[in-house]
RNA sequence: GGCCUUGUGGUCAAGCGGUUAAGACGGCGCCCUCUCACGGCGCAAUCCCGGGUUCGAUUCCCGGCAAGGUCACCA
């Protein structure tokens, strides 16, 4: 058969020179050791963890190394196009610190471009044609129907499905038939005519997994659809040659059509890249763990993380402890050196798929907030309220200097012992809107409503607003005492069967009367920070209560 | 089902022939303490199972089992 002129039929017109890419693209002058990796999302726009747990992997080696982290779209599939979807992951993206070098909508160096797939067709078009012009790949004409039927009969008759061997039907057919079919106009797609043997096992190297062992790929994959857009097996080969990747990391589901990909290099003449299969986060679903889907897990959307406000760094120094296990130690002793230095390795990447850990975030979270500063703090919280807060947090922006005694209390001192209250931007409102007016009591009383009146009521007849803490909680001891509750602490523990309780007792009914919750801060900063006739108030209003009832 | 990968406490994991089997999160106690938080001190783990190899195996080999991934004109 004459496959150049089947080339030229299929793919009529002038294509460059492969050479011609080959100049066009030249190796990359990089420093040596220098890694060259990529993100290839396709257009979605939808963008979770799991991305990002390979986006940092891939930025966190190629800058490590002094090399270079570039973005291609991979919009072959016409149906998985989104609007503004390559905006939208390059924000969010950004949010985590992942900066492109070069890419789709970068603005960087764009020579090695264009970055989406859908320009690059006559690029693809060039390397298909000369496989057909080498009798390497072929046109099929099978129909859906046909391909579905075929693999019907293989799983009844146990065979391995595919399109491979005596079952590649249009591998077959005489040059009379196939211009038949082509005279007739009926749709084809390009095959590759597989050269290799599933029997035969070898051995390969990833650079996360270790040695691994693959089977040789027979099955003739479709290179080229009907509509003459490239399928991702054949754009990764051509796409990651022509820009000169050093090393892919991609995640594990590729591992099981890591046979193709070879194949396809070696076919097309290209040196393999290095790859890495990252294995990927693992959520628990009933009772059994499976992979982080796009389609199932909504909730772990990187745009979930921004809309409950965890801090970026936080999700950026959880994923590093799961992609590196070294690197908690290393942050644990280097808690202020920027997370640049640490010296991310590949083949420190764990082997098996780690199970998404919310109170592990949560805690890595509480700890990067609590090293905030009270301003630190009001800015990001108010850069979160702005976006996703309600009209009432907006508020308790109008007085910054009101906003940040709160924000004192709530974290500790500065460079001394802290609380970490906090977690995210949205618990965090949460959790100080008591100070911004109150609502209902979230914790109830222990103690009967007349206790209760008797408690506050007479703290009221005493309290002043210029006591210091020490005279204030002299007072609430003093009260404590007049009630019969035990003024110390050391006494009621000594003894407690012989108080109706203590002054934490007492104090905790103030604390619910002025903030509505058992659990808060110092209750006298509280006061002071909420003022006297403010705290009169509350309290007054807890009498009230019981009057209405 | 075929193929590939993985299997150390609830979770993330270090260790890779001899260890009291690190550490972190979570849990539970205790201490500190007006509550909470912080901090401090403790407690809980038959290294998936069965065979080998070895003086000795969590570590090596074989066989099971389990989990995950994948078998498209989707990426």
């Amino acid at each position: 058969m004459d496959y150049r002129k089947l080339a030229e039929r299929l793919l009529p017109g002038q294509y460059p020179e492969l050479s011609y890419f080959e100049e066009k693209y030249p190796p990359r002058e990089l420093p040596k050791g220098a890694e060259v990796t990529r993100l290839a999302p396709s257009p979605t726009g939808f963008i979770h963890l799991g991305n990002l747990f390979a986006a940092i992997a891939n930025e966190r080696t190629a800058h490590t190394s002094g090399g270079i982290l570039y973005l291609r779209i991979e919009d072959t599939d016409a149906k998985r196009k989104v609007d503004g979807a390559v905006e939208a992951v390059i924000r969010a993206l950004r949010y985590f610190d992942i900066a492109f070098d070069e890419g789709a909508e970068i603005g960087g160096d764009n020579s090695y471009g264009p970055w989406y797939q859908r320009e690059r067709a006559e690029i693809y078009r060039a390397y298909a044609k000369d496989l057909i012009g080498r009798g390497l790949a072929y046109p099929c004409f099978c129909t859906e129907e046909e391909l579905a039927a075929l693999r019907e009969r293989q799983t009844a008759e146990k065979k391995i499905t595919g399109y491979y061997g005596e079952y590649a039907r249009c591998r077959f057919l005489s040059e009379e038939e196939i211009y038949a079919a082509l005279d007739a106009g009926k749709p084809y797609v390009i095959r590759l005519r597989s050269g290799g043997n599933a029997e035969h096992k070898l051995s390969f190297h990833d650079e996360i997994k270790g040695d691994i062992t693959v089977t040789e790929n027979d099955q003739d994959i479709v290179i080229l659809k009907s509509d003459g857009i490239p399928t991702y097996h054949f754009a990764h080969a051509i796409d990651d040659h022509l820009m000169r990747t050093t090393l892919v990391i991609r995640g594990e589901e590729w591992l099981a059509s890591l046979p193709i990909h070879l194949e396809l290099f070696d076919v097309l003449g290209f040196r393999r890249p290095k790859y890495g299969h990252n294995c990927s986060l693992q959520k628990m679903d009933g009772g059994t763990r499976r992979k982080l889907s796009k389609r199932k897990d909504p909730e772990l959307s990187l745009e979930f993380y921004r809309k409950e406000g965890y801090f970026p760094r936080a999700v950026k120094v959880y994923m590093l402890t799961l992609l590196n296990s070294d690197f908690e130690e290393w942050y644990q002793r280097f808690p202020d050196q920027p997370l640049e230095t640490f010296r991310f390795q590949v083949r420190k990447m764990g082997k098996s798929g780690a199970l998404f850990d919310l109170d592990k975030l949560n805690d890595i979270s509480a700890n990067e907030l609590s090293r905030l500063s009270a301003e630190e703090m009001a800015e990001f919280l108010r850069a979160w309220t702005e976006e996703y807060g309600t009209e009432a947090q907006k508020k308790y922006f109008s007085d910054r200097e009101y906003l940040l005694k709160v924000l004192g209390l709530c974290m500790g001192v500065a460079g001394k012992k802290r609380r970490k209250d906090f977690i995210t931007a949205s618990q965090a409102m949460d959790k100080i809107a008591y100070f911004f007016g109150k609502g209902k009591n979230t914790d109830a009383y222990r103690v009967s409503e007349q206790t209760k009146n008797q408690i506050i009521s007479s703290f009221l007849a005493r309290y002043d607003g210029t006591d210091d803490a020490q005279i204030w909680f002299g007072k609430v001891k003093v009260l404590a005492g007049e009630l019969g509750f035990a003024a110390e602490m050391k006494e009621y523990k000594a003894a407690p069967e012989k108080y109706p309780g203590s002054v934490a007792d007492i104090a905790e009914v103030l604390r619910i009367a002025a903030t509505g919750y058992a659990n808060t801060p110092d209750l006298w900063s509280i006061m002071q920070i909420l003022g006297e006739e403010e705290t009169r108030q509350r309290l007054q209003a807890e009498l009230g209560e019981e009057d209405a009832k």
